[in-house]
RNA sequence: GGAGGGGUUCCCGAGUGGCCAAAGGGAGCUGACUGUAAAUCAGCCGCAUUCAUGCUUCGAAGGUUCGAAUCCUUCCCCCUCCA
């Protein structure tokens, strides 16, 4: 069998679930340069960190020399995917989806390379042929080669009949006719011979394989013409059970707006040990070696976390760079150490940066000062002087970094720099108060 | 259409006139330990509060009673069996 490079490092970083031709793809990859795409669906104005094995996909498939297309969903994202969804979708507005797919272009631009040459990435939107198609013309051309009785074996499809109450429109149906026209497009247009996706698109991505196969006759040029392989990357799962990509405030966003770099950074520090080194090889591009160096580190001595560490580093790295993850450590370091107090102004202000923060005029802490309860209701860190009372019996509540009790009182020595007071509730619940 | 069982606080699930804001478990929250983890242990877990208490809950609406999640009436919904 031909050794691929791009293949051996997806097995071994476990990111590969399933090929239409394991032996086939190795030596077609080997031979020369290819152009794979993945496709996203615009279903938000960003994308999640389950959103990001796809994207690595195409960012190991550069670095293997070839080239990279991100198909973003302009088109399909007006029909909707019934892939993995167990009822049917409210449709987006045109405006939503073009929304959307502008926001995403920003994520793709810092993650591939696209500066100009032959393996250069690129992003199409697949409303530019989709959104012409005429549909007659689709249904003579392209619907003859779907078989309805092979459409309603899909799993997609086949659990939305199963369930009378939900059921699915004919306009989801409809979906994977125009993933599968996309792959034929893509191949005919810009000689894409490789779509890849989660486990979850395999589906979509064989019926496009079909449809080139039935359409692309080869022909006296030779049987290359109608070469196409489907690659799929397994779900990410998590140890407990739990689904990944989930934090206890929601989702987790690949950019900024929406996660905080900081969000991010704990995100990955949180992972659980049992994760910890699988996640290393999924989602980083350290070597075999590092993780493996890693790996031994956190066996010898899991306390420190060193494997939890970089992951949560290069993580942070990757998708907001250098500034922002400098800014995600220290603030870790800082507001985990308890050492409030100590910390410079800057420090402060950066630890506390995506803490909620609020401006008071200085005169209210002098003489008696704020009752503490008070203030914790007042900064929505307690719903109510009742509940507040409870937290500061319990040791929940600090106020720069040491315990307070529920009949203590804000003044103005409790000014840090004469301007801050950080109160915490509970483990991670922060609030910045500023007086001026 | 007939017979029976059931709807309880986020979920499961006890409770059949006062001792019920309602057992137990799960989830969640907080604390201790630790590593910002897991496991474990402890506390909280309807809402408010000056911790005494007040207010709102047991499918819905009425009623009986000093007093109801518990009894009666009507209505709504779910499940099982028979036709």
């Amino acid at each position: 069998m031909t050794s691929c490079a791009f293949l051996d490092e997806l097995r071994w970083r476990g990111l590969l679930h399933q090929t239409t031709d394991d032996a086939g793809l190795a030596s077609h990859l080997a031979s020369g340069m290819r152009t794979a795409y993945v496709g996203f669906d615009p279903t938000a104005d960003s994308l999640t960190i389950g959103n990001f094995i796809p994207i690595k996909l195409l960012m190991h498939f550069q670095h293997a020399g070839h080239r990279p297309i991100a198909v973003l969903g302009g088109g399909t994202g007006l029909i909707g995917d019934p892939s993995g969804k167990s009822a049917e979708r409210q449709l987006l507005t045109r405006d939503i989806v073009e929304h959307n797919v502008r926001s995403q272009r920003r994520i793709f631009e810092r993650l591939l390379d696209f500066s100009p040459g032959e393996r250069a990435a690129s992003m199409v939107n697949n409303l530019d042929w989709l959104g012409a198609l005429p549909f007659i013309d689709v249904l003579r051309d392209v619907g003859k080669h779907f078989s309805v009785n092979a459409m309603i074996q899909r799993d997609s499809v086949r659990d939305r009949l199963n369930q009378r109450e939900q059921g699915i429109s004919y306009t989801e149906f409809s979906y994977m006719i125009l993933q599968a026209y996309d792959f034929l497009h893509l191949h005919q247009g810009y000689g894409v011979t490789l779509q890849m996706g989660g486990s979850d698109q395999w589906g979509n991505i064989v019926s496009g394989c079909d449809l080139i196969r039935r359409i692309c006759r080869p022909t006296a040029q030779g049987a290359e013409q109608a070469e196409s392989f489907g690659l799929t990357a397994p779900l990410v799962t998590r140890s407990d059970g739990g689904k990944f990509g989930k934090s206890e405030a929601g989702a987790i966003w690949l950019s900024a707006d929406r996660t905080s770099p900081y969000a991010f950074y704990q995100f990955w520090l949180n992972t659980a040990d049992e994760d910890v080194v699988r996640y290393l090889k999924l989602f980083t591009f350290l070597s075999q070696d590092e993780i493996s160096a890693l790996a031994d580190e956190h066996e010898r001595n899991a306390g420190a976390r060193a494997a939890h560490r970089a992951l949560a580093r290069h993580m942070t790295q990757l998708l907001h760079g250098d500034g922002e993850r400098m800014q995600a450590e220290a603030a870790a370091q800082a507001l985990f150490s308890g050492d409030i107090a100590g910390l410079s102004p800057s420090t402060l202000r950066e630890a506390l940066a995506s803490a909620p923060t609020s401006q008071h005029a200085l005169s209210r802490l002098s003489g008696e000062g704020l009752l503490l309860l008070d203030v914790l209701v007042e900064t929505a860190l307690c719903k109510s002087k009742r509940e507040a009372r409870e937290f500061a019996q319990t040791g929940a509540v600090l106020v720069n970094g040491r315990k307070a009790s529920a009949e203590d009182r804000l003044t103005t020595t409790d000014l840090l720099h004469g301007e801050f007071i950080a109160l915490r509730r509970g483990k991670k619940n922060w609030h910045l108060l500023r007086f001026a």
